[in-house]
DNA sequence: GATTTTTTTGGAACGTGATATAAAAATTGA
DNA sequence: TCAATTTTTATATCACGTTCCAAAAAAATC
């Protein structure tokens, strides 16, 4: 229902659809210029070209029109090629760097998307998390990995997804809290990943997964020591 | 009133000190009463019997009123008996559900506290955090672990904390923005736990850590499956 | 007691997210 | 083309967190 779009609905929708459009395209260059400082609802409306009162009528609220603009912009199971290669848990692991990744490229941008998210009506939050694709991408990483083995069968995968989403929200939370730097977001997630999984896994990649954690650890070392260094109190 | 001489800085100091009692009593009491919508600066001041300034001269923001509403009620080493009857690892479990214990005892005051501090200026969580007291309990728990041998040695006890925390907060988080319900707060967070911990143990607790991991498991099931029936999109 | 310094006070003001209202515009159906 | 329906617009308004200011009050200093 995004793509091709047939003009399913009359041209009323469609003319919607396009305020719509101009709406999230007009949050992303704000946020954009002027930081999550800048995007109040007023600046969007007029950027927009549209009255204060339609972002309402068509979000709902200023929380509901940052989500659209999260979702717009990830295609993410197109770029995550399986790495087939490797072991089916070293796959969750490479595919929580590349979701990490994505903050990395654009980190002012997502911080200040985030930031601003946060400070809003943070209910709807949920579905973030309670995205059926991206919920069925990664439980697919861990049944596979179950499947071969590599995981406890005992272990019921969607709630060790959700357990693994937990760090990773944590993580990026601490990260735009500005706790911690940008250099700890792949190592800060994947040693979370690691010891989790480490944690449900079979004696075939417990000595796998604790490599990859105290990898981690090592990287996460520096920063830590800097920052508790710099804050002597 | 004749005390002898414990007031260490004049009467200036002291009477500051009354106001910021009066703040936080007036801001415990009004969550109480009205729950988050209720607690406006402005109640809260009228409530306290300053001057709407005053809170933000001798706090900053309402954030940290609501901290400081938080870090006044918690004396939680104190209640922690130590449990020394059972494992070390046992024993962070214990430590973990006596945290948690706390907001199931006041749910709703603490959930509209939560709720209103997230809703505004959230910067400062790192204090909830950043306690020097609070840190050094945990670590020194998981310290005692790892001397006894339960934890793997190459394991940092200060950064797996930290990733202890991140399930705690998660959890918390996802209950108060409605997402699971109170009696998944005690699973949810034992799961997360002893699943990280396993992931950190050595032989001598992963099958105890695995026994735990799965009883939470099985607690949350229920809920779980509620959650997913009563949502059927 | 008089002076100086610090803090509170009352009140106005700002920008915010959000809502309500009536009028205007656009789309639909006939 | 005309009437009915839906949606946007413009504007006013609300409560909120926060900041600013001159004046008053209080404590500390001399």
């Amino acid at each position: 229902m995004q793509q091709p779009a047939p003009a399913a609905q009359g041209r009323r929708e469609e003319a919607k659809a396009e305020r719509r459009r101009r709406i999230i395209h007009a949050a992303r260059e704000l946020i954009r210029e002027t930081g999550d400082a800048g995007l109040s609802m007023r600046a969007l409306a007029a950027r927009a070209g549209v009255s204060l009162a339609t972002p309402y009528n068509l979000f709902g609220s200023k929380g509901a029109i940052l989500l659209a603009v999260l979702e717009d912009i990830k295609g993410f199971g197109r770029r995550f090629g399986g790495y087939e290669a490797c072991s089916p848990l070293d796959r969750v692991l490479k595919a929580a760097a590349l979701a990490v990744s994505y903050y990395e490229q654009d980190p002012d941008f997502y911080r200040a998307l985030w930031g601003s998210m946060l400070r809003t009506t943070g209910a709807e939050e949920r579905s973030m998390i309670f995205n059926p694709k991206r919920e069925a991408f990664w439980i697919g990483l861990l049944d596979a990995a179950a499947g071969e083995g590599w995981l406890l069968p005992e272990i019921d995968t969607a709630t060790l997804m959700l357990n693994l989403d937990f760090t990773f929200r944590s993580v990026m939370l601490h990260w735009i809290n500005g706790e911690i730097g940008l250099e700890s977001l792949q190592p800060g997630v994947g040693y979370g990943y690691a010891l989790t999984l480490r944690g449900a896994a079979t004696d075939k990649g417990r000595q796998l997964m604790l490599e990859r954690a105290l990898a981690f650890q090592a990287e996460l070392a520096p920063a830590r020591a800097a920052r508790s260094g710099s804050r002597p109190d």
